[in-house]
DNA sequence: TGTTTGTATTATTATAAGTAATACAAAAAG
DNA sequence: CTTTTTGTATTACTTATAATAATACAAACA
């Protein structure tokens, strides 16, 4: 999986790159079960530092989108748990995402198809037990 | 316009400010041209400091939301440009959202209809010439 | 002429980000 | 058992940001 991250961005190195696998979980570049670059490899294929790519695995396994083992190293979570209701962080950053593209001029009928158009690039389907 | 600030949130105070901001000019609960609080009022009635507010107006005034004049204070902007494409921040955000929705089991029929929910709050409206 | 407005300036404190150098325990392989 | 590789914990340092504080200043209006 290609992970680029911008140097001169005021997002935190550590969630840029969290977001990025986030972003490759769902899009099913990085399938479930998959195993995840060792933190000194990944910090070497950066360039940064490897505290910064162990700070964003901690935070990808507190989350629970990754499982990790003191020796197998981490790996994509089998299935998250199915939560009835939205986060109330995720309507959250819904609600200031839409506000913004409402006075941007955007309507509704073009952001639901934008929001097709990224669905669409995403496979991961949750494991059924 | 009511506004409630998190102080142990991770979101610094004046992005607090800003987003709640946003937000009141999409949902109409601040009108085009409306006056906004005066620095030090609103930083008194919220209880921080006043440059954290100046902080915040100077950034919705960097973005566009807002017009300010030196005596008349700061009122929301008459109308913002119609973007003809979503901006790429907002396409990349949005892009995040639907992942983390994705892998928490919510479909997009589901994502959709909150995102009418959300939407049915919106009453802004270009003014267009 | 005052008064109120946003703003610029400077300083201080606290927190976070990123890097760096190690060290350690667990688990697999030899 | 020994060695190696894994994530992780620790400590330290530098830099940047957040927030507050106390002023001061220029513009605009009554």
């Amino acid at each position: 999986m290609l992970i680029s991250l911008q140097l001169d961005s005021e997002i935190p190195l550590y969630e840029q790159l969290r977001n990025q696998i986030v972003i490759g979980i769902a899009t099913g570049e990085l399938a479930a079960q998959e195993k995840l670059p060792t933190v000194r490899q990944l910090a070497e294929d950066l360039g940064i530092n490897t505290m910064t790519v162990n700070k964003a695995y901690s935070l990808l396994k507190q989350e629970g989108y990754i499982v990790i083992d003191r020796r197998q190293g981490a790996k994509v979570s089998p299935r998250m748990q199915d939560s009835l209701e939205p986060s109330p962080q995720l309507e959250e950053q819904l609600q200031l995402i839409i506000a913004q593209a409402t006075i941007q001029g955007m309507d509704q009928s073009r952001f639901q198809t934008l929001c097709a158009q990224i669905f669409n690039k995403m496979t991961y389907r949750p494991t059924h037990i």
